[in-house]
DNA sequence: TGCATTCTACCGAGCGGTCGGTAAAACTCA
DNA sequence: TGAGTTTTACCGACCGCTCGGTAGAATGCA
C-alpha cells in the first residue's frame, strides 16, 4: 500500500492477531471500507480508530491527518487501476479486445477491493487542491486512453454510429455504477459481474 | 474587559421581488444545488442561509431542520421521477419503446433539475432510517418496473443473451452516471445526452 | 396594533488534531 | 549476560473551532 515502518512483532494487550502484514496498511484498508460505506465527511477519525482498536491519539501515530489518509487511499486506488488495468491493456493490439479487457479488469478490481477504487471516484472533494489536481490529471489520461481505443474502432468502421465523447462517458458510467450496488458475498460473483458489464459495453459499442 | 457592544445601527434590506409564498421552494431549490455540488455533510446550514440571503436563524423559520431539508429535496426528486418517467412510460405498450423512453426521460430530467435527482441517489445516508426506508422502497419498485419490461423483451426473444438482474443494474448505471459529469451550459445539450444514453442502452439490450 | 419575518447572540456536542506521558520491546556495550 | 539507554506504540486529557439548532428581541407591513 504505502511505505510503512519496520516489521516489528507486536502483541500489545489483546488482538494483534498477527495474520496481516502490517498495522498501517491495515488501518488504511479498514478506513477505506468505512469511508466507502458512510462517506468521507461522515466518518470521524475516532470511528476509524475504534475500528482498528486504537484511540484517536493512537491512530495519529500512524496517520498524519485525515486528508492525508484519504489521499493515501485514493493514490493506492489509482495505482491499482494503473497496474491492474492500463498497463496490461496497453499491450493488447486489437482495439475491441483491448476495450473489453479494460472494462472487465476495471470492474473486477471494483468488486475485489471496492473501498479504495470507489473512494477514488466519489470523494475527491475531500482532497487538497494539489492532490486533487494530481488525481484528476491521472483520471483524464485514463479517459483519453479509452477514447483513443474508441477512435481506432471508429476508423475501422466497427463502431456504432454515435458521439465518441459521450460514448466514453457512458462506458465509464457502466463500470463505475457497479460500485453503487455491488457488495462482496452477495448474489453475484465479481468475475460474473465483470464479464456481464464487459458484454454490456461491447454490445453497446460495436456496430450491430 | 473590552467593550464589546456594537451600535444598534441596522438597516432593512429590500426583499427579493419574489412572493413570500415560494420563498420556501426557493430555499429548497438553492439548497439542492449546493448539496449536489459539495455533498450533504460538507454543506452547512449557514452556507445555505447565506445563499438565500438569510441568517441561519432566519433560514430555520422556513426549514424545520437539516435532515428534513434533505428529506424534502429527496422526496421532490422521487416525485419528479414518478410523474416525469414512470407514469408516462407505463402507458407505453411496446416494451422496447417503453424502455427507451424510461432511459431518455430519466436522463433528460437529470440534466434539467440535476440537484434533487442526483441527491436522491447519492445522499440517502443522511436520511433518518424511517425516511430512508421509504425512499429505498420507491426506488425498488422503480427498478422492478424496468425489470419487468426487460422480462417481456426476453419472452419475445428480443433480448441479448444475458442475466436480466445484472442488465437492469447496468442500465441504471448508464443513466445515473450522467449525474457524475454533466453540467448545464457545458459541451452538450441535455436532450442530446438523453438521446445518446438511450441509444447506448438500447444497443446494449436488444439482440444484435 | 398584531402578525409575519428576520435578526443578534448564544449553546452544547462533536470534530480534527496535539500534548505530555509511559509500558514494554529493542538496542547497546562492557 | 545483563544493566542502562533508546525507540516503538500507544493513551487520557485537552484545545480551538465549527456545527446544527434555539431564544427572544427587533423590524416591516396590513
Amino acid at each position: 500500500m504505502l511505505e510503512t515502518k519496520k516489521p516489528v512483532k507486536r502483541y500489545r494487550k489483546k488482538r494483534a492477531e498477527s495474520s496481516s502484514d502490517d498495522r498501517a496498511a491495515d488501518i488504511y484498508r479498514v478506513a477505506a471500507e468505512l469511508i466507502r460505506e458512510k462517506g468521507f465527511d461522515a466518518t470521524s477519525m475516532s470511528e476509524i480508530a475504534q475500528a482498528v482498536n486504537l484511540t484517536k491519539a493512537g491512530l495519529y501515530y500512524y496517520v498524519p491527518g485525515k486528508e492525508e489518509l484519504l489521499n493515501g487511499i485514493v493514490r493506492y486506488g489509482m495505482e491499482t487501476i494503473e497496474h491492474g488495468v492500463v498497463v496490461p491493456c496497453q499491450a493488447i493490439e486489437d482495439p475491441a479486445q483491448r476495450l473489453r479487457e479494460v472494462v472487465r479488469r476495471h470492474t473486477l478490481l471494483l468488486t475485489q477491493i471496492g473501498g479504495a477504487i470507489t473512494i477514488l471516484t466519489d470523494e475527491i472533494n475531500g482532497l487538497s487542491p494539489k492532490h486533487r489536481r494530481a488525481i484528476v490529471a491521472k483520471k483524464r489520461s485514463y479517459l483519453e486512453f479509452v477514447r483513443e481505443t474508441l477512435e481506432i474502432l471508429k476508423l475501422r468502421g466497427l463502431l456504432r454510429e454515435c458521439t465518441v465523447g459521450l460514448l466514453s462517458m457512458n462506458i465509464f458510467s457502466a463500470i463505475l455504477g457497479v460500485a453503487r450496488w455491488y457488495r462482496p458475498g452477495g448474489q453475484f460473483e465479481g468475475a460474473e459481474v465483470a464479464d456481464e458489464v464487459a458484454d454490456f459495453v461491447m454490445a453497446a459499442v460495436l456496430k450491430a
